[in-house]
DNA sequence: TGCTCGAGTGTGGTCAGACCACACTGCGGC
DNA sequence: GCCGCAGTGTGGTCTGACCACACTCGAGCA
């Protein structure tokens, strides 16, 4: 205790801001004060504003427009932002933990997802993503379509949190799975394409015939086969 | 696409660091140029600087002491941060997600941590904490030796990222936590106090035996009933 | 009357320069 | 040889200014 040797000035205008947060004095949609209004009404000056509205953009909490009217200025953001995305690609950056930590993390989500869906639970949006890979793709609509239906599976889920963290980790992952598809070759693509596409097939059938164990099963051997590229 | 209308200046320069970092220019434990220089070197002002410096800050990337010498200006961290909680905090607040999320999630990792534990794994700690606990605790160490136990068990998982992600958990709820224990009048706290130790004590014994199936059920038990308040 | 265009205005985005608080460095005097 | 204090470079903060932008609204025109 006793760790702070001093309080910074942006951290007490940040603690305002969830202040007013958490009393309702403003919600997830509203406009906040502008930078000056602020600066004027905490006391301190507008750089020291801005380094907290900076840090609260990163965290995915506000964004700012600028401009005049009632579309600009700085707003509570009511959807999550790839912030949790940027962080962990940060700290995959710093090597903080390696891909192996990525994939067994993102595994066990998979998971544990697909053995406690509910029995009602609408696999329609994973059918979709299904149907769209049913034809020749690029390497992006591949990547794109992959992303959809294994977060369709994981949204299944009803847990917010869960299906956030899996879209975070996909997320920080994204540029490094780029580069490593950009590796393979024109003749392999569609060899590779046409797997991808067998095993989500196989992992929905499992899915829609309520085999959860058979569909965890296949879900855990794809995504660690292609990603730890272990064919 | 082509989403992004304009290159923000605190961008540029979190991605100039972010650059030294890939090419090794600067390593976790360095110390950056001054933000006098780094502003003079990127052709940007010192307030630009500052707020990339800000967010990296917040993002747990860097930390920054003043005075001078050695041991001053803004260096790269080597141990993860609890930007992580912070963020989960943050999400928390907006209303993201909710306490069932967050505890559904938190009970998700401590199975798989005890399910793909290591037949090796150093229980130690776990033991430890469990040994602190025997004696009449205050809420305050009571917090301190429960996160230490669990995190512990975790630990042992050799999942870096899992475990950050579990200790970021509990960060998050920390305060909540805190009031929650606040609410147990002073006759009600022996017993309680008791009833955790015991069920840890449980935790660990089917851990040392190698009964992780029920070691897994009693943690779930455990968790979810403080936690949610269903005794 | 209705439309267009331009000045006005308030927002975030950026800059320059200054001063403070701090902690080390090193010189000077004792 | 030791102590103390001025010097110096760091982050921390403030002030005031100007720019870019997007809307608002009224003047002027058709």
């Amino acid at each position: 205790m006793t760790a702070d040797p001093v309080m910074r000035t942006y951290e007490g205008v940040i603690d305002s801001i969830r202040h007013m947060l958490l009393t309702g004095e403003v919600s997830p949609g509203d406009r906040l004060p502008s930078e000056r209004e602020l600066a004027d009404a905490l006391g301190v000056s507008r750089p020291m504003v801005r380094e907290a509205l900076r840090t609260l953009e990163v965290l995915g909490v506000v964004a700012a427009r600028r401009g005049q009217g009632p579309a600009a200025g700085t707003f509570i953001l009511t959807e999550p932002s790839p912030a949790l995305a940027t962080l962990l690609d940060m700290e995959f950056t710093l090597e903080r933990f390696d891909l192996a930590d990525v994939i067994d993390t993102r595994v066990m989500l998979e998971r544990w997802a697909i053995l406690s869906m509910p029995a009602d639970a609408d696999l329609s949006a994973a059918a979709h993503a299904l149907s769209m890979m049913s034809e020749p793709l690029t390497r992006e609509e591949l990547m794109e379509w992959d992303l959809s239906f294994h977060q369709a599976i994981v949204d299944c889920a009803t847990n917010r949190l869960a299906a956030h963290l899996y879209r975070s980790l996909r997320g920080a992952m994204h540029q490094r799975l780029a580069d490593s598809l950009a590796s393979i070759d024109a003749e392999a693509w569609e060899s590779f394409w046409r797997r991808v596409m067998r095993e989500h097939r196989m992992i929905y059938a499992a899915l829609d015939s309520g085999d959860r164990e058979r569909a965890a099963d296949l879900s855990e051997k794809h995504v660690t086969r292609h990603y730890l590229r272990r064919p």
